[in-house]
RNA sequence: CGGGGCGUAGCUCAGCCUGGUAGAGCGCCAGCUUUGGGAGCUGGAUGCCGGAGGUUCGAAUCCUCUCGCCCCGACCA
């Protein structure tokens, strides 16, 4: 302690200003762009991509094998993961989106902490109650405190503190953050870990007719965010489980290998979010109501003696769970005692909502909707890269110059382009190309240099098309 | 938390039963030859056989304990 006070005497604080210390307040205020050209290159042969041919034994669904594979995540202990370079690029993208539209529905972001205090468990009565999922920790002040499973009781506090007047709601806040449940058995890889990436968003809303338009615009919201990641959910109600509140929707993304049995009414499958019109503003409870019409349940839900779906039209198919919703009422806002004055001066106890996305479970879950026996096949919404250049022949002039230039001019139309320039075998570059799964891949070989062209391959369709690199470029630029 | 299984090279695995100087394929490194769907040849490197203790002249192998990981179930964004 001593040195510190020392330290400050020394170094007087306004020298803690950078711009004191070197004049930066006077320096223009233009940050050093380096050209395009240097700009993350992103060349296989410098790239960390530790690609794997063989499936891990440890893994057992196709996501998680294909993820190991691709090198996109790394197990450091059981339901921890570490993130590498081209899984980290996907689960970006899946944040953005999500962040996105919930910025459209009017939501706001905010970052709390991922240590919190018991002491706010301990007024809403859940310290006691979560149980062993839930990571005690005791720092060198033996204070009590926990890594968040969840954040009601933060979001509230935040709430309270800074919320004192009725014409302060409604109000959305969220975030995205890492949380740790100590699940007694984590498995498939990042689809059940024990840390995971959530979104989640809580509202505050100063009746029940206000915080049903919150629940709406949630609902909404979560059709829209899973879809543009080229999923389709299906919002069916649930169980609210230990969070309490009374109306519920899970959100579950169809695949063949998800994890619980659901039904739905085979209409769904005709449904198109993306095509409604409808906005944030409107009143969405025709919305709601037209969304929630047709029979979707789970297992635990479905009762087949009295499902009011005709047999013919009944799907039974396997889920993901991506998403879940809640209306929570006071069940936080009371214990804490977290009240808002109202026009006349009375205290008006706000009623809550929470929202939650597994973000980090999208990317297993996108994978299961979206693969086949080559490997991912990623929406071009979400994939790390939007093509990839494949010099066939590293070693041959001719074709590194015409694939170095090719690059540059994706690179200079902004596609981002993963750039295959290693003195692979032919086979090994289309394989690792079709593991990971970018959407476009673009061959720069000896043989169609000898006709001018190179060719161009949808990963979906997997059909392949010979043409000049400009009409290449072209193609590439009106996909994206 | 109940039940089951597995820890040997970067990966997939053999060796263990029946103790006797650590293995294969792929990957990695070097060289040469190849080159349009995971190339060939030659040479090379790589292991506290998960950890600790015990039995034994000698332990990857047998015994005890322990740690880790995976699967089924219950639980779960």
């Amino acid at each position: 302690m001593r040195s510190r006070l020392d330290f400050f005497r020394k170094f007087p604080t306004k020298l803690n200003f950078l711009s004191e210390i070197s004049g930066m307040d006077r320096a223009p205020r233009v940050f050093y762009s380096p050209p395009l050209s240097k700009r993350g290159l992103m060349r296989l042969s410098t790239y960390f991509l530790p690609l794997l041919r063989e499936n891990p034994a440890e893994a057992q669904i196709v996501s998680h094998r294909l993820m190991l594979r691709a090198g996109m995540i790394r197990q450091s202990s059981a339901g921890i993961y570490s993130w590498l370079p081209l899984g980290l690029r996907v689960l970006h993208n899946i944040e953005a989106i999500v962040r996105a539209e919930q910025d459209a529905a009017g939501a706001q972001e905010l970052l709390m902490p991922t240590i919190q205090p018991a002491e706010l468990w301990r007024e809403s009565g859940r310290y006691d109650d979560y149980g062993e999922e839930m990571l005690r920790i005791r720092d060198r002040h033996d204070r009590d405190m926990l890594y968040g499973p969840t954040n009601e009781e933060l979001i509230t506090d935040i709430f309270r503190q800074n919320i004192k007047s009725y014409r302060d709601l409604p109000k959305n806040l969220y975030h995205i953050q890492w949380k740790f449940r100590d699940e007694v058995r984590p498995r498939f890889g990042v689809m059940r870990g024990r840390e995971f990436l959530m979104k989640d968003a809580y509202s505050f809303d100063l009746d029940l007719a206000s915080a049903r338009r919150s629940y709406n615009k949630m609902f909404l919201a979560y059709l829209r965010t899973f879809a543009r990641m080229g999923l389709k959910s299906i919002p069916m109600r649930a169980d609210t489980g230990p969070i309490g509140g009374d109306l519920s929707h899970e959100f579950i993304v169809l695949a063949d290998t998800g994890e619980s049995q659901v039904y739905c009414d085979k209409a769904w499958l005709e449904t198109d979010i993306l095509a409604s019109t409808v906005d944030y503003d409107d009143d969405l409870q025709p919305f709601f109501d037209q969304w929630t019409r047709l029979y979707a349940a789970t297992e635990e839900k479905h009762d087949a003696a009295n499902c009011s779906v005709p047999a013919d039209r009944l799907l039974a198919a396997r889920g993901i769970e991506v998403g879940q919703i809640f209306f929570l009422g006071t069940k936080y806002s009371k214990p804490m005692n977290a009240v808002v004055a109202g026009p006349n001066g009375e205290q008006i106890v706000p009623e809550m909502g929470c929202y939650g996305i597994g973000v980090s479970r999208l990317v297993a879950a996108i994978i299961e909707a979206s693969h086949d026996d080559a490997g991912i096949i990623w929406p071009k919404s979400v994939a790390p890269f939007d093509a990839g250049l494949v010099n066939l022949r590293a070693g041959d002039a001719a074709c590194t110059d015409a694939s170095d230039a090719l690059y540059q001019t994706l690179r200079n139309a902004g596609i981002d382009t993963l750039y295959d320039d290693r003195a692979e075998s032919a086979g090994a570059k289309f394989a690792a190309m079709d593991l990971i799964g970018l959407p476009w891949q673009i061959v720069v070989g000896p043989r169609g240099l000898q006709k001018g062209v190179v060719e161009v391959k949808n990963r979906r369709t997997g059909q392949r098309e010979d043409m000049t690199a400009e009409t290449a470029l072209n193609r590439l630029r009106a996909a994206s």
